[in-house]
DNA sequence: CCAACATATCAACGTTTTTTGATTGCCCGG
DNA sequence: CCGGGCAATCAAAAAACGTTGATATGTTGG
């Protein structure tokens, strides 16, 4: 088992890009005691209004976090499922037991 | 306790921005059951030599893998540090509990 | 219905990342 | 020493990304 498809790989590098930017980061860490609407991260991350929601957007794309709208306000919060997908993800990318006892010696190229 | 520093951030967005590309991912997916040299690496994905030397040293700089020279092959394996690394940095971003309980019914910015 | 507001979307731009092909440095076998 | 093969590096072109300011959409209070 655990072979990874393409697809694996490729969602995972979606999940991942997501994650690589420091104000993307920021938001979720921002997000992790509770939902936030929109003016509160601007205010407190202070970040241009479009840029903002640029950010939250690739979030969104990614299943990062999920949007709820009341009135004239988004709020936004983490979506835990996608966390532990990525918890998962992680793990199966650490390097496996019975794993190192390769090539020893031999040229590797023959 | 855990809160992330300005550092803290920018480390985790490079590590993240390191994994955030298909063939990254597939060579860590080859090196999990072991050391591989590059032309293995080349081969099995293949990959043009100088794009994959791109992404080995992606990969090398953000610490997720070592290399180890012999002879005039270059041999590439994970680095179990730095995954463990990661696996904290995921747990962290994790939601906490008594998180959700915020702002209820409540309008966001008065 | 209007004005003010919160947020999303768009187009243009500059910047960073990735790809490509050529070159270079190294090591080995003869 | 030479020729050939492996891998790193470089420069230039291409592609992806993030920022900005302007505009659009929907909402609410008056």
């Amino acid at each position: 088992m655990s072979t990874s498809t393409a697809n694996d790989v490729r969602r995972a590098a979606r999940l991942f890009h997501a994650l690589s930017d420091e104000t993307r980061l920021s938001v979720l860490e921002m997000l992790r005691d509770g939902e936030r609407c929109v003016c509160e991260l601007q205010d407190e991350l202070d970040a241009a209004q479009s840029r903002l929601s640029f950010h939250l957007k690739v979030l969104k794309d990614a299943g990062l976090v999920i949007d709820r709208k009341e009135g004239r306000w988004v709020h936004y919060s983490l979506n835990p499922e996608t966390f532990t997908e990525l918890q998962d993800t992680v793990a199966g990318f650490k390097p496996s037991r019975r794993a190192m006892p390769l090539r020893r010696g031999a040229a590797c190229c023959d």
